[in-house]
DNA sequence: CTGAAAGCGCTTACAG
DNA sequence: CTGAAAGCGCTTACAG
């Protein structure tokens, strides 16, 4: 633990020169007392305070990013995004997961704000709860006033984010894929209705449905949590409700990824009898099997332009919000619906899932 | 940007007073000072800085956690583990993914000594490659010294890890299970062999085989990179190698997806033809088709566990190395192999692979 | 080009 | 129970 005092001591030059040697600053020094001054530092290893440097500057040299959990593959990317970018700059990054706890939320920021992070970038959807989202605008403003960056990656209750995804654009360019592989019975596993997210990509699968003309049936848009297990509780529900199917579109692909174990289980081909197409581009989803069809979202590409916002930001030059491509990816999850079936469905009404016993498929 | 100044001006009380009450210091204060402190507080918006204080501790409650990409799912558990454990007792979390290289996991420690991180926590397993390494141990003696708190999850060159996991017993615990399926050729994917994991990991199957009386073929291990990929191109070279295999087991999940997936694009039937087994047990691995068979790992309690032995470092309390359980979990990869083939094999040293039409196995 | 001094926002002996 | 003062390790006007 050594300090700079030391260092200038060592060196033989006052603590002034030393901090302006070692900080890089931008004053003159004389060679040979920058010479020494090195020397000096490398011999006791010396390694500058941070915190000290902190309190004079405006905050500390780290990010931090809000997700939901480090544990969903969507976040992770991101947060190697921010990484990536953070990393050259000489930023730390620090991850909160909140678990869509506006609380937990709340409790992060409060304490990112103690140590003056330098910015904080919410990766997460905003959740729709006024009440419970008192504390964090006082918080976020209280940050911003101190010369902090504050960055949206997506839609939230506190205004347009700094990065946006059409989200309903991509939703229903799948639907637009989906009708020209002959689909016209798709349900929609939505996720949970309270993220503006959801409600975004909500927007997009009626959006897409009104576009090629397909009359909407509320007993094919089925609110899920945003996991597996809320995957396969949807299929659980839609097979239930016995309406015609022939293509599950889910708002992410950890729901697909659910629904089409479950379709797995109950004995149902993917894609054979019914195809599956998710959203996001996960790293697993071209790993699955069947490889998932699926809407792209450049997640890491996103986390760099998200702590570039947090920079510019931070040197107080304009910060225009950016919008990222979304990219229809079709992979072995999503095929032609079962021709006999299809015909059928259209015909009755029929359920081509019911009618469709396993392996007869194309 | 309150100071305690003003909250000390505003309750008229000293600021020793104001900062014994905000920083809940165990000094005696009247409850009247106290009151007024804490509505002074409240009105400004108070919070302290955590700089500040910390240039007085001896560090920042800030732990950092090194892994070797936080987008590895088996790494975001373990980070997400130490959160769960850091978050109720104040600390934020650092996530730093180091590639594993020793260059990058230097400079990452570097900056995080000159923050006075409290703790660093190496998720990953050490490389073997003591040139590198060479700048890693001067900052780690320099923070333990600092007293910070050093924890390894997994082997290393510096020392018994304080989290120890039992690799070799784990995967010979598979290979047994295994074998107990009907299994006598099969093959292990290592990952790469400069990873201190990867060698206890192939020790384990090297032991596996020998307890079950199997002669090992080093056709059969194929050394890879720690990836879907690297299972990818190792079925490519097994099945290039021609080798008799009946099961495939990877040195963990992740290689054990990729070569499931490379199997079925071959054609070749998991588990009908081939079986296939991981380990670790991340959350996907039960979500595949089919499901994983693998050795669980608890990966959100060794993160845990990693949290608790850095607060006994930092408390000066004796760290104990604690080991942790692993379990074979059998799901619907594996099977017994094929009758006739497995016996043809035995009798002629054919390939089962190659003998073996699709879709004719039980 | 160099250095003495003030100050960032706290905590903590020390004296009362 | 209260408060004045020193000091943690830096940076940065300011004077030379």
């Amino acid at each position: 633990v050594t300090s700079i005092t030391e260092v200038a001591r060592r060196a033989g030059v006052s603590v002034s020169t030393a901090s302006r040697v070692v900080s890089e600053a931008d004053y003159p020094v004389s060679a040979e007392a920058r010479e020494r001054v090195l020397e000096a530092a490398r011999e006791l290893d010396y390694v500058p305070n941070a915190l000290a440097r902190g309190l004079l500057k405006r905050h500390l040299p780290v990010v931090a990013v809000i997700v939901h959990d480090i544990t969903d593959p969507y976040f992770a990317e991101i947060v190697r995004g921010v990484e990536d970018a953070a990393a050259p700059a000489g930023f730390l990054v620090i991850t909160c997961s909140s678990e869509r706890d506006p609380a937990r939320e709340s409790e992060y920021v409060r304490l990112l704000r103690s140590m003056r992070a330098a910015a904080v970038i919410f990766a997460g959807s905003g959740l729709d709860d006024p009440a419970l989202n008192a504390e964090l605008p006082r918080h976020l403003g209280a940050m911003r006033s101190a010369g902090a960056a504050v960055v949206h990656l997506s839609p939230h209750a506190l205004g347009e984010p700094e990065i946006r995804v059409d989200n309903a654009g991509g939703i229903a360019s799948m639907v637009r894929a989906l009708v020209d592989l002959g689909h016209r019975s798709i349900a929609f596993l939505a996720g949970p209705s309270t993220l503006y997210v959801a409600r975004e990509r909500l927007a997009g699968y009626s959006r897409g449905l009104a576009v090629a003309g397909i009359e909407p049936d509320p007993r094919l848009v089925i609110e899920t949590t945003f996991d597996h297990a809320g995957g396969a509780a949807a299929v659980d529900r839609l097979l239930a409700g016995g309406a015609p199917i022939t293509a599950v579109l889910a708002a992410n692909d950890l729901l697909a990824i659910g629904a089409i174990r479950r379709l797995a289980e109950r004995g149902i081909d993917v894609p054979g009898q019914v195809s599956v197409a998710g959203f996001d581009d996960i790293a697993i989803a071209s790993v699955t099997a069947p490889a998932l069809s699926t809407v792209r979202l450049p997640l890491r590409e996103m986390g760099r332009l998200g702590f570039a916002s947090a920079e510019r930001q931070l040197a107080g030059e304009p910060d225009e919000p950016r919008v990222v491509p979304t990219e229809v990816v079709l992979r072995g999850s999503t095929a032609p619906p079962p021709a006999a079936a299809a015909s059928r469905a259209a015909a009755r009404g029929a359920s081509p899932l019911r009618a469709q016993p396993r392996g007869a498929a194309s």
